[in-house]
DNA sequence: GAAGTGTGTGAGTGCACACTTACAAACTAG
DNA sequence: CTAGTTTGTAAGTGTGCACTCACACACTTC
């Protein structure tokens, strides 16, 4: 055998996160999946349910590392305040998406969520990720709200490229996010 | 003459904000744009210059329409403090998304900012109205930023259609958000 | 060494869709 | 009433892409 299936699924999930986030569901032919993965297409069909399968697949293993990352974050300020907790995990989701692909991805997957399975997807992405959030830093709802809506500013900050505008309101925008 | 071509063009902008906003500009053909306006999908393209076009002339609408009803919601703070405009402002546009197409819309443009054309009339309109949004309500960057924060949120919130989750983490993050 | 199982692909198939062209009908100007 | 302009379409054309199938190679087991 020269790899097992599992190794391959592997391979093809990561070159799918990085392929997606750039170009998005519908504008991203799975022959170039396949081909930043090695392998054929014929195979990529063969591990994962079709297209659809194969994204969902991808969405679910980028929120893993979304969590993990928050996860690990919130260890490196165990036993401070909320405010404390929540702040390292701002900043070991900003570290994560120094890569941009697992920040795009998301975007893209919200603009897809016309199909229920990815619709479903995101809503558990975000479950994992908000309930952890939330029960790990003890902060309030109003904390955490505020928490998910400055992440969210920065998917706008980075797809219309808003740190590169040296204008006033982009400045406004851009004020003390953390390398977006 | 049956009508003028800018009469046509002004149909076609309406079904393809809609059409755009609920599956994306690449999942989302011209013959559905131009069945939605009751013309054929051979005059669209007359009309515009290509589905490109068209996606970006659309786009522009629909940061004038939102322009102008942030604008209309200030009108009626006039006088009033610079949180009370925000909140205003923030008013006016939580009543305009009521019907989702305009904020789907904005949610597709921001994924397909990959194609050069479409992230640059984003950017366009995202300098319009947060120019606007600081100059007339005279609110500090921190306040504006928030303001677009929160708008940002709203985003997720009606893509991943949050506020039907009746979990505790969903709840947090809808709280207080008006109208999604 | 034969039979089975898991890994892998080349070569299709069929369809959806962006865009064009040739042509027709309505209206206008003189 | 005719020549020109504008509005409008039916019927293509070519291409990209999701998905399939028949087939080949590697490895294991007995």
């Amino acid at each position: 055998m020269r790899s097992t299936a599992e190794a391959r699924r592997i391979t093809v999930l990561n070159a799918a996160v990085s392929a997606f986030a750039r170009t998005g569901f519908h504008a991203t032919p799975v022959t170039a999946v396949a081909a930043a993965a090695g392998i054929s297409e014929a195979y990529v069909f063969r591990l994962f349910a079709g297209k659809l399968g194969l994204f969902v697949a991808a969405a679910d293993t980028c929120f893993e590392r979304i969590a993990a990352a928050i996860e690990a974050g919130a260890e490196r300020a165990a036993g401070g305040g909320a405010e404390e907790i929540l702040d390292a995990m701002g900043g070991a989701y900003a570290e994560l998406i120094a890569d941009r692909d697992l920040l795009l991805f998301q975007v893209q997957a919200q603009a897809v969520t016309d199909i229920p399975e990815i619709a479903q997807v995101v809503r558990a992405g975000y479950r994992r990720v908000a309930t952890f959030v939330q029960d790990r830093s003890g902060a309030s709802d109003a904390q955490v709200q505020q928490f998910f809506a400055y992440g969210q500013l920065c998917h706008l900050i980075v797809t219309a490229g808003l740190d590169q505008v040296p204008e006033p309101w982009a400045r406004a925008l851009t004020a003390g996010i953390r390398h977006p």
